[in-house]
DNA sequence: GGTTGACTTGGAGTTAACTCCAAGAGGTAC
DNA sequence: GTACCTCTTGGAGTTAACTCCAAGTCAACC
């Protein structure tokens, strides 16, 4: 289906880190053509795009991996997994209210600035006051 | 005023920590009694809590150093540091946007996790199906 | 048939952000 | 006055997550 080259350009990720997370398991391993080089089929690319996806908003590689060796396990394992999204949906939605919270604050923050900076314009504006 | 062992448990950082704040200059630096130990001010406080804050919000350790730096040289620096926060204000919101997205795919995931382990205890109670 | 370029591997190196350690000093408790 | 506790410092060590490197293979072009 496509090359490392390809894969690295569409998901904007590097090759070496496309091996490394298939090295240590973060994605299942990807099959090789007769030369030995990798060639990921159209699941693999799924797995890539999620896996970014889940990292980017945080979850630690760790995590994953245990998520991707159980969903390896097969239909046995389907409760485990659900329990681990469910646990890493909640630790998400834990920070995502955190950072709102900083994001008030900083809007605050800013704010004030603000009005700092317009109250030293109007002093020049009119430094007989 | 207070001593970092109580710093330390007020905030819930590690005396070490705390002490890497103020010497990688995350914190102004902190004022030593005549026997040379720390001795936080309230403003000292304050500084540590809008850290901690900051940086469990995911702002950067460096960021937040160039912020105390221009702080600390005056109201000269007013407009840098209001640009700076909008700065990461953005990115911040980004951040969050990414996750929230992020949230709603593992909500799906888990209904559709729930959906097959409901289905599957279905069959096993009326298995002549 | 040799050179080029994209790929392979295992392993070493890097970065951010702590975290730990050793050696030493000051204050208090017996 | 010595044992103990908490603090000090500078510097080394750790962890997560990449990122880079060297040595080698293979297909393709000239």
């Amino acid at each position: 289906m496509c090359t490392i080259a390809e894969v690295s350009r569409k998901f904007e990720l590097s090759q070496d880190t496309l091996r490394y997370y298939e090295r240590v398991g973060l994605i299942p391993r990807v099959n090789r053509n007769k030369s030995g080089i990798r060639d990921y089929t159209e699941e693999d690319c799924r797995w890539v795009e999620f896996i970014k996806c889940m990292r980017s908003a945080g979850l630690p590689v760790e995590v994953l991996i245990e998520y991707v060796s159980l969903f390896q396990q097969g239909d046995a394992t389907v409760l485990a997994r659900k329990d681990l999204l469910i646990e890493q949906r909640n630790q998400l939605m834990l920070r995502i209210e955190e950072m709102q919270k900083m994001m008030e604050r900083m809007n605050d923050k800013i704010d004030r600035y603000e009005q700092t900076i317009l109250a030293a314009k109007k002093t020049l504006q009119k430094p007989e006051e």
